[in-house]
DNA sequence: TCAAAGATGTGTCCACCGTCACACATTGTT
DNA sequence: AACAATGTGTGACGGTGGACACATCTTTGA
């Protein structure tokens, strides 16, 4: 029932509270081990807590009416996630998971939320994490609008990328999804994705790594997820 | 290049800001009358300022890469928008254009951007629009994920009734947008929306109104976006 | 070490929706 | 009133991706 400040300073959106709002908070945070697969928080749960991801990884969820998942987010070490309800006190968007054992912690709302805007840092910090996601949102909406899926899977995989520093013209994508979620994000069927797969493979354009996957020429995956490169 | 303070006053972001705040931001900000159609900026433009509509009606328009239209939200006199690039600097998401006739106020991103972190009563209407923005964008989605158009075209009627005192089982769309809006922002074509809004007009669950829609029949509207209502 | 569970690969089938083409209706402009 | 511009209605057709079924291949866990 309780966290130790040490944590709670290495949380980027913490940086820079004074010492004894970090003792305060310390004191009504709980630390909380997720084995894989376990769930944090349920959509449509209401939200009592303001969640950071310590370590591990985490995946968000969202369902339709009919129980068909879809979109995703995946959240890294130091991310905060459940902002949303804790901001306007509606119920979770969105269900988050532990894809692999991991460690959140929990402050509640009721400490954490005056916070949030009566201190200049973390609104700051706040506002550009819920710009991001509304840019990431956009993004993936714009993917949704393409024709083929080829094209969406490219356009995927395009934003999915980490600069290598080695070689200019290839990237990585570290924990790659497997092509089950990748189907979810795009609205495709989990066949659909092997397929386009096999051909991005047999033309050399991606490359299985392990958990990785190796993007083997940025320029064609651009043009493919662009509609150029006709003939493919 | 002046705004009155009388104006500024109307708009609810910049309520309670003190005279003096006011005062200068009068000084500094402009107003814009726009024609029907006119472009107020477009996808990619620096965000120079943050805008404010004044009257009129506005619709943001996103493009994929090879030029098909998707998503699109509408704002009404009084939102602000275009927060997205004044936060965090990069270019705007997405064109906006006037529906109609449309009066807007830009106040430059200088003089406003370190007042939406500092005043926490801005921080607070901000970071609120961003939620619910977010919270739509999610919908959206998840109305995206939907298998066939009818339940698309239904849920997205859903989520734009507005209640109507008198009836409990009938609703409104005010400013009903074209077949073709729709279609976009459902990812589906014109002509499928046409067809599907005959079938729904032919069971009595929607009828045109000039420029409204009436939703006749919630229930059943609600049931069709759920994947009930089998055999139709 | 070996099963069980999970992920990926591949073929077949066909409903469905996008596209095209054009008629008709409505609105706004001179 | 005449016309253009915009929105809506409808048929025909063909490609495409989803669904299903099953065969590997890989990872996990006891």
């Amino acid at each position: 029932m309780t966290v130790s400040v040490d944590i709670l300073q290495q949380l980027p959106l913490l940086k820079g509270l004074p010492k004894l709002t970090l003792d305060e908070l310390s004191r009504q945070g709980e630390i909380r081990a997720l084995n894989k697969r376990e769930v944090v928080f349920n959509k449509g749960s209401a939200p009592s807590h303001l969640m950071f991801l310590y370590e591990g990884r985490l995946q968000g969820i969202d369902f339709t009416v009919d129980g068909k998942e879809v979109g995703c987010f995946f959240a890294e070490p130091g991310d905060f996630f459940g902002e949303l309800g804790v901001m306007d006190g509606k119920a979770h968007p969105e269900t988050v998971i532990a894809l692999v054992k991991s460690t959140v912690v929990a402050l509640p709302r009721s400490s954490i939320r005056p916070l949030l805007t009566a201190m200049p840092a973390m609104a700051e910090s706040l506002t550009l994490k819920l710009a991001d996601k509304l840019r990431q949102a956009s993004t993936q909406r714009r993917i949704l609008g393409l024709a083929n899926p080829l094209q969406k899977v490219c356009a995927q995989l395009w934003t999915m990328q980490v600069q290598i520093p080695s070689r200019a013209d290839s990237a990585i994508i570290p924990m790659m999804p497997t092509h089950q979620e990748l189907a979810i994000m795009i609205n495709a069927s989990r066949e659909t994705v092997t397929r386009v797969f096999q051909l991005l493979q047999s033309k050399a354009v991606v490359q299985r790594d392990g958990n990785d996957l190796l993007l083997l020429n940025l320029q064609m995956l651009k043009e493919i997820s662009e509609g150029t490169k006709e003939g493919l």
